[in-house]
DNA sequence: CGCGAGCTTGACGTTGTTCAACTAGAGTGG
DNA sequence: CCACTCTAGTTGAACAACGTCAAGCTCGCG
């Protein structure tokens, strides 16, 4: 895979985060300024663990695959959506990146210098807030994320995986194309072998429809209850 | 188990963290006149997931216990010492406590209004700085331990654990009294049976000594090895 | 057309859990 | 001080859960 993004720089950003909103005009023109746009294509990687990180990123477009990487295994800890900040964990704290970014679809992302987002932070109260507001919120979540990806059964696990990226991922019944089953094994913990199989007995149960092209929820509350039992 | 902790006021706490440098001396003084001391025994639950949450708690004395809840099972997602604090991730975010707190060992808890920290972190920058970065090295933190805990073979995960509790929590090459087989499977997801009989397997290996009340490293580097191969 | 990626299936072996029976302290009350 | 009970730990055998291997299938793409 050839690690080669376009950069067209100064393009407007469509989709704004809130945080934006508690910044001046002159700051939001600092940032502006500072701003590169980059784009990458399905499954190139954007960041790898263990480089130096030095960038926040704003994820513009397209949905990103967060990998925790350790000596030949990888999971994946979540799916980051559009306006959604990646990296934000890292501000003053990290000098190097704590997992992987993939884009799983194409990508748009808005890169920001650390150091001056840092440097907003410290000179506007209101927007360090924001962000404490938006690492929390995420915080919490990717607690539940992790929880839910280790505790229970397989059945459960992926009850929950199909779960959480319908509903809170990608905001539809359906799961489209891109999402593979290795994709899956790789958020659930489990062999791709095994993911395969119990997407089988789903359908078979009629909870899911499993088509060429996308995975869609047909009972979703029979699901729930599935991932409540393990 | 009784839950009935007794409360004396107004005690000093004598490990301070961090944070409380940024504060001035006026709103330090009110923060202390809103804090209340608590002392809890071991085993005596602290606070309980899924009810409300309008307190933040700094550890001043023992380990806590941090557990996720989830229908019948639940799972250790990491142990306090003190010093901490306990509860930031729902600073202006959740009013429902998202996790269970129980007293590994005797336990002093100072606890201080959430509305008023949160109001100081409005006034005063430095402190929030402080506070986020307090949040995010916690948070990095807490996603390799979920991390570690959910992707491994039993092997590895149980040889991380113990690493992890002794260099990281506890700092001593042995593990004390208070953690129990069962707190070791609860912290790796296994099952009470499978976590003794590899500790008497790594016993016999001589990576570790056990003996009626503690377990205590002998071979770190095997350990970690067996811990980076799964 | 041939190739590779993703998916499917069944057989098989490994990993990890459950169950039941047993041992050894620690705590309690008479 | 002794019997009683409770909890933590240990062991082995049976069983279920899960991953691995091998083979074949389909589809899109060069």
């Amino acid at each position: 895979m050839i690690f080669n993004p376009s950069i067209d720089q100064k393009i407007e950003c469509k989709g704004r985060s809130k945080c934006f909103e508690s910044l001046t005009l002159q700051e939001m023109d600092i940032l502006e300024q500072s701003k590169l746009i980059v784009r990458y294509k399905k499954g190139e990687v954007i960041a790898k663990q263990g480089t130096s990180n030095s960038d926040v990123l704003y994820l513009q477009d397209g949905y990103v695959k967060l990998y925790k990487e350790f000596s030949n295994t990888r999971s994946l800890s979540m799916i980051e959506q559009k306006c959604n900040f990646i990296g934000l964990y890292g501000l003053f704290v990290e000098t190097t990146m704590q997992y992987t970014l993939v884009a799983l679809t194409d990508v748009v992302v808005c890169s920001f210098s650390k150091i001056l987002f840092e440097s907003l932070m410290q000179e506007n109260n209101s927007f360090a807030l924001e962000i404490i507001k938006k690492l929390n919120t995420k915080t919490l979540n990717t607690f539940n994320n992790l929880f839910n990806s280790s505790s229970k059964q397989m059945h459960g696990r992926l009850a929950w995986a199909l779960l959480e990226l319908t509903q809170n991922v990608f905001m539809d019944n359906a799961l489209k194309a891109p999402v593979t089953r290795k994709d899956l094994a790789e958020f659930t913990n489990m062999s791709v072998m095994s993911v395969g199989r119990i997407l089988r007995e789903f359908a078979d149960e009629e909870l899911i429809e499993l088509s060429k092209d996308y995975i869609k929820i047909l009972e979703k509350d029979k699901l729930i209850i599935t991932c409540k039992n393990g």
